[in-house]
DNA sequence: GTGAGGATACTCGGATAAGCGTTGTCCGAGTGCCGACGG
DNA sequence: CCGTCGGCACTCGGACAACGCTTATCCGAGTATCCTCAC
């Protein structure tokens, strides 16, 4: 089981963009971090969707975020990229077991898939629970220029 | 991000096999639920490797648990199946940055990987907070015979 | 000097290939069972 | 009748392919900019 890296690049640029004013383009984001500027270009698109960014084309576009840091939490970038399922997927494979019953709704009565379904519940709330801003936050106490240096980076 | 299949299967093995007192070879318990056999074996390897089951090789071999229910956690078998690896990898991308040191430990300072990290945590926490035997409970409460009828299937 | 027009360069966006992990399959090594055989 | 031996069937275990998703790349559609030219 693993994330998709998009993930991480969409969260540091989410940051990123947060901290400029203007519309960044995704080859200069890539080149920050020394990334494949078009598949960050696909990440970036995917925010877009998600309306958590917005995209402006034609010279001087970019991408910028939609709204501000704090509408914006860690589960809603993961299930931006990563869709809206469960990794934990209940097959039902009880219906086809002794004393199954083919149209039982097991995804929502085996125990199994309650108890796993309880723990990526979990996982989601505390993903919902932590907002860019507080991440944001969290960066520019422990490194207050960070901001100033990822600006001058972008606006070269 | 998808979790592999073969968790949901060793589950329901895992308590079926605690159910039965003699071995299973892994092909009555793929019967059961319609599963292809060879791989469904490949499944249970792991969770000999991880020391949940034993396995009797020969005639009326077969795999039984090494313990009891209430030694191994949700987390268990999912470590067994899908390897310690966190989901969400931090690759150090800042290193790269405007401001980046390449030897600084990113994984545990950024704090972007610490807030993901901190959702895996609560995950984790949640699978191993849940025993196989509170599972097994949640089953039997719910339909006493499952046990009996999975016994019936078994020992045919 | 000023406004219009067109070429241009830059952006996103989706369609199109490679890499890798999960899924699925196969055959060999090992082991206990069962029957045959000899005492 | 009882002990021993050999064949056998059954099991796991690891090595070997097929599929699907993540990763990566490319080119086309659209747009703001800038230069040129006519008035």
């Amino acid at each position: 089981m693993r994330m998709s890296q998009g993930v991480e690049w969409a969260l540091h640029c989410c940051l990123n963009l947060a901290w400029i004013a203007a519309p960044v383009p995704a080859s200069r984001l890539a080149a920050l971090y020394d990334l494949p500027p078009a598949y960050l270009n696909k990440q970036l698109q995917a925010l877009v969707r998600a309306g958590i960014c917005e995209s402006i084309p034609g010279p001087r576009g970019g991408f910028r975020l939609a709204g501000t840091l704090d509408e914006v939490s860690l589960l809603d970038v993961v299930v931006a990229l990563e869709g809206p399922e469960d990794a934990f997927r209940c097959t039902s494979i009880l219906a086809a077991g002794p004393g199954g019953a083919p149209d039982a709704n097991y995804p929502d009565s085996c125990a199994i898939s309650l108890s796993m379904r309880r723990a990526e519940l979990a996982w989601r709330r505390e993903l919902a629970a932590r907002s860019l801003a507080d991440v944001s936050d969290d960066v520019l106490r422990h490194a207050p220029d960070a901001a100033d240096r990822v600006r001058a980076a972008l606006t070269n």
